[in-house]
Parts: structure tokens; sequence; C-alpha cells
DNA sequence: CCTACCGATCGGTAGG
DNA sequence: CCTACCGATCGGTAGG
């Protein structure tokens, strides 16, 4: 049958991933040489080269995995049919919790996906984009004033800016846990979600506004 | 008299910062070559290295020269004397201002501080926490139940995650304005503030708790 | 799986 | 002696 490598193939691939996952986050993508990776993956660098095509493969697989993951994640919590309210709360502990158990690929995932090729970033990007549709509609759901006003998009942001940028701050041996940091993340936003106010011009603004460029001030 | 050369080698010293923190915000430091740096300014590579001393140096430059400037925003809000909560709205609304304006800076500031030596990057982590201790301060007047509690810096990075994070998806040509942004945030952030619990047993962690701290960087 | 290499390009500096 | 540059190339190292 299958090839008796598979197996222990696809072990030793996970381990140059986790490794490669390591020095990315670490030292960045371009500045970590495939000589580090080969050596912290206890393998020489031909051998490097017999588990990834190359370089950019490395980090696309990184990436890719840590993205499905996510989904994963979404479609468990959709699955629990859930009120929106509860959802949300569901959603962002568990990404927490991802995050946090997957800090490297997710330092890797916000910060080296520039370096991929423009067919690699594009189906990275189109996997976050479907995961922050579900927050989207969920806060849609529990504020449906937001519908067609240009704001579920930017809040939802709002809420992954301070998840994603929890983790350059949070030490994981840090008196504070990720799960307490989840709580307040939640209160945060949920509590501070009905005092924020919708334009009545924003609806129409889609229509009106020219793609004149607006420079911030 | 005065050196004559004086006025116009910071003009091109200045407009080769520029440069350098926008090849740097766009491709990362490691993967930009001091070339391309010198390409981007219309001068040869030897005189790129009579305006900056090597790499390092022109990645210090950008980054500390951004520092500065959040300070002195931060100085001229505390010289304003406003109560606690205004002064927090013209800190957000400022900081959103200077972060869009000098956009690639920022981006520099947040992604390749980890590229610079070791001094040089406790001078700006240091600048960066004086900055969040500003913050964190005005936080504390708002809610003086905070005060001792382990919460009040994390509520700080909280605010800065969406803050931060904002840049990495808010485009300068598109259809929302960053001051509108500010708006969103400072009205999300003050709304839900008062829903964020004070767990009673955090308060005697801040003095149980050795130099094992967060490093709010 | 290793030693030994390649085309190219890196950051930085020589002489003029 | 200084400055402000140029064309050319240095010693090492990157991905492969």
């Amino acid at each position: 049958m299958g090839r008796v490598r598979t197996a222990a193939f696809e072990d030793q691939r996970g381990l140059i991933l986790a490794q490669a996952a390591r020095l990315f986050a670490r030292n960045g993508y371009t500045a970590t040489s495939m000589n580090e990776v080969a050596a912290a993956s206890g393998v020489s660098k031909p051998t490097l080269y017999h588990y990834v095509q190359d370089k950019h493969e490395l980090l696309l697989c990184v990436a890719e995995f840590h993205i499905a993951r996510l989904q994963a994640l979404v479609d468990e919590v959709q699955a629990l049919g859930l009120p929106p309210r509860e959802r949300l709360v569901q959603l962002v502990q568990r990404f927490v919790a991802a995050y946090a158990e997957a800090r490297n690929e997710h330092r890797v995932l916000t910060e080296d996906v520039k370096f991929l090729g423009d067919e690699a970033r594009a189906r990275v990007v189109a996997g976050q984009r479907r995961v922050v549709a579900v927050f989207a509609d969920t806060l849609v759901q529990m504020r449906p004033d937001l519908s067609g006003s240009a704001l579920a998009k930017p809040l939802t942001m709002l809420l992954f800016g301070m998840m994603n940028w929890m983790f350059t701050w949070l030490r994981p041996e840090g008196a504070i846990r990720c799960d307490s940091m989840a709580e307040v993340v939640t209160e945060l936003f949920l509590g501070g979600l009905g005092s924020v106010q919708v334009p009545a011009t924003t609806t129409t603004s889609s229509r009106s506004t020219p793609p004149k460029k607006e420079t911030c001030s």
C-alpha cells in the first residue's frame, strides 16, 4: 500500500514546520536562513530540501496550517447554534486560546505574509477574510442597525486588533493568563459596542464617496 | 560662519530617512538593501553612507524620530490640563492622526524593532514605555479601582492594539476616514471600560509579583 | 545524507 | 586639510 515512510515523513515535516515557525517568529522570515531551519530541526540542509520544496513553501505551509485551524474553530462554534452574543463570546475565547497555543504560527501569519508570492498571499488573505466575515456577521446579528453601515467590518477589525496585538506584549510566563485576557476583551468589546454611534449618513456613503483619495490628516 | 552644508545636509538626511521608512515598511528591514534605499533617495550608495553610518543607524533613527514625535504629542496633551476622560479622548485622536501621518515610520516601529541591537532596542522600548504609562495613568484616574490591580496596563495595551492594528487594514485611499475611526475607538473603549470587572484578588497580586511582570513593549 | 560548490547579491569601503 | 561624491569592487553569505 502506501509508502511506509509517509507517517514518519509527515512527523518530521511537522517538526520542521514548527521549528521554522519559531525561527520566523523570532527573527523574521528574511533574516532566517534555511541552514538555521535545518540545524534547529536536526537535519542537514539537503535533507531539509527533501521535506520542503523551497523557503517560500515553508512559509506558506506554516500560514495555511494556522489558517485552517482557525477556520475549523469557526466551524465548531457555528455548529453550536448559539445566539449571537454567546457565539461571539465563544469565538473570542477560543481564538485567544488558539493564538496562545500557536503563538509562533500566529506571529508568522500576521507579520510575514507579505513575503509570500501573489497567488499564495491571495489564498491566505482569502482564508482570513472568511474568518473575519463570521465575526462581522455575528456583530450585525447583535446590532442589526450595523447592517448596511460601513462599521461592521471596522468594528470587527478593532476586535481582532486587541486579540492580535495581545501576543506582542503578553508573555506566556507572565502573571496574566490568556483566558482571563479573553474575558477582559469580551467585557470591553461587548460593553462598548452599545456606545458606538452609527452615523445615519454612512449607509448611503458607499454611493456618495467618489474614488477620490482621502488622505488621513 | 556656521557650516553652510548643515541645512541641506539635514534635508537630504530627512529624505533618506523617509525613503528608508517607506521601504522598510513595505518590504521589511532585512529584505531592504542599502542599494534600494540609495536609489529611492536619488543618491549613490557611497553617498548614502555619507549621511548614515550603517544600516542599523538608519533603522534606529526612523524609530527614534517617531518615538520622539509621540512623546511630544503626549506632552502637548498633558499641558492642556484636561480631566482624565477628555485627556484620553485627545490622546486617542492625536495618536491615530500621528500614526496616519507617519504610517511608514509607525509600521517600522511596530515590526522592525527586533532587528536593532540590544542597547538601541532598549532605548526605543523605554520610550514606548513612557508613552504607554501616560495612557495607563489616565485610565487609573478615570477608574481609581484599577489602581493596584494588574489590569491598567493590559487595558492600555488593548487600546493600543486597536490603534496599532488599524493601520494594517485601513487603507489611506479608502472610504473610512482615520478621524472617524478614532471616534469609534474612543466610543468603544470608553463605553466598554465601565463593563470590565476588576477581580478583587488581583489587587494583592501586584504587591506579591516580583519583576516577573509583562513587558509592555 | 554529506562535502562541495554555483550565480547573485548582501552591507560596507577602497582609490581617485 | 576638508567636503562631497563617483565607478568599481571588497570579503562573506544568502538560497539552492
